[in-house]
DNA sequence: TGTACATCAGTGAACGCGCGTTCACTGATGTAC
DNA sequence: TGTACATCAGTGAACGCGCGTTCACTGATGTAC
């Protein structure tokens, strides 16, 4: 229990009329909706109130509760690819090695953050037809199908070679799947390893995808 | 449009006041909910409007619209394993064939049924603890688990057995992303083909998820 | 440095809406005798 | 075969609620001169 008695997220000074950045913390307020409430209890108000604005505010930076799920989703892919970087910082630089560690970034997002996840991979409500998201979304598959393309040698496009395509599509269904399934709780007998041995099994598993030439 | 000039789904005789088999128009209806608003727009209200029928009606058969949700994902999973059991009555009896077979159908089934796919396995909505729907999405594992073993010849329970768990989690994990992916429009490249040649080359792709012993 | 003014960011009341659920009811069906 | 009665299945009105959005407003900030 706080000693003041008073709630942690209620500032203790008299705020200021003007928040000063008040866009990143509705983001922030949201991803803490989502996880509370899941994607179909997210509403406007329940953000708002979390950031301790009235519920009229969010539409000054967001427009409707759309915009809000569609900035959230693109921050969410953002942090998706930064995410894959730090653990390819902390492999070797052999490009099999490489592709483990966005595969092991890959799953670790999602366990860490399964609402946000599911609001990038399993949800309509978010534009992905607007720039910001669409980019972002792109940006991360063309990251996967780079470093694929490293282990395999093959430098074609998917959309023109079947052998890229395969195991383009090997890699990401792969990864995809343990990510959404260890974050829905589903492979408790693998998510309920201790996390270094889990993500050494999530790589001898990853490994099955593509074949080095 | 329909020559009558009437909604298709109005009945033209005046129904009689027992509806007969209420409980499965619902679920139909639900199914159709599903389709049209997402599990984020679904609403017991606009279920029944489809069925025909006043909106407290539903609480008679499902209590309440969580109630009505778990059973559709329950029908949904029953579903589920029928389709991967129709692709291995048409495929060949050897091991490997069979499990290529559930593949197929377990992708097949989500591109089918997008909306009861992720009803089933990205939503918090259905109550996973009743006896029926716990036991219809276990069904699903083991019924796969099971295939996979009889490609490896490797009998051990995946819960015991480290080399049975990745394949286990190797092979779900493949077809799960897959099925994913597909059904909500990402790898169009893979997507976009036409059915024989999607179906072969997801059997190509689920292949290097386990090898024969 | 001071002042007028435009713009921006947040407030709080109000709106209309669709929702899930409850409730007393009624029509239909099944069963005991 | 008839009748009384219990049970079942669906109705429609009513409830209270939280929602997204609109709106006139006000406090704060930035800028031109």
């Amino acid at each position: 229990m706080d000693p003041t008695g008073q709630p942690p997220d209620v500032a203790r000074a008299p705020r200021p009329y003007h928040h000063g950045d008040l866009a990143t913390t509705l983001l922030d307020a949201g991803e803490a909706e989502l996880v509370d409430k899941g994607i179909e209890g997210f509403s406007l108000r329940g953000v708002a109130k979390r950031a301790g604005v009235s519920h009229a505010a969010p539409a000054h930076h967001f427009g409707d509760v759309d915009g809000l799920l569609t900035a959230l989703a693109t921050r969410g892919f953002e942090r998706f690819l930064a995410r894959q970087e730090e653990f390819r910082r902390q492999a070797r630089r052999e490009p099999r090695a490489q592709l483990e560690a966005s595969g092991v970034g890959y799953v670790a997002f999602a366990m860490e953050n399964p609402a946000l996840f599911r609001l990038m991979f399993g949800s309509r409500r978010p534009d992905f037809a607007s720039p910001g998201l669409g980019l972002a979304a792109q940006a991360a598959f063309d990251d996967l199908a780079r470093h694929v393309a490293d282990v395999t040698g093959n430098a074609n496009p998917p959309s023109k070679d079947r052998a890229a395509l395969h195991d383009v599509a090997a890699t990401w269904a792969l990864a995809h799947g343990l990510a959404d399934l260890l974050a829905a709780g589903r492979l408790p007998s693998l998510g309920g390893l201790p996390p270094r041995a889990r993500n050494r099994a999530i790589v001898g598993i990853l490994g099955r995808a593509v074949r080095s030439p």
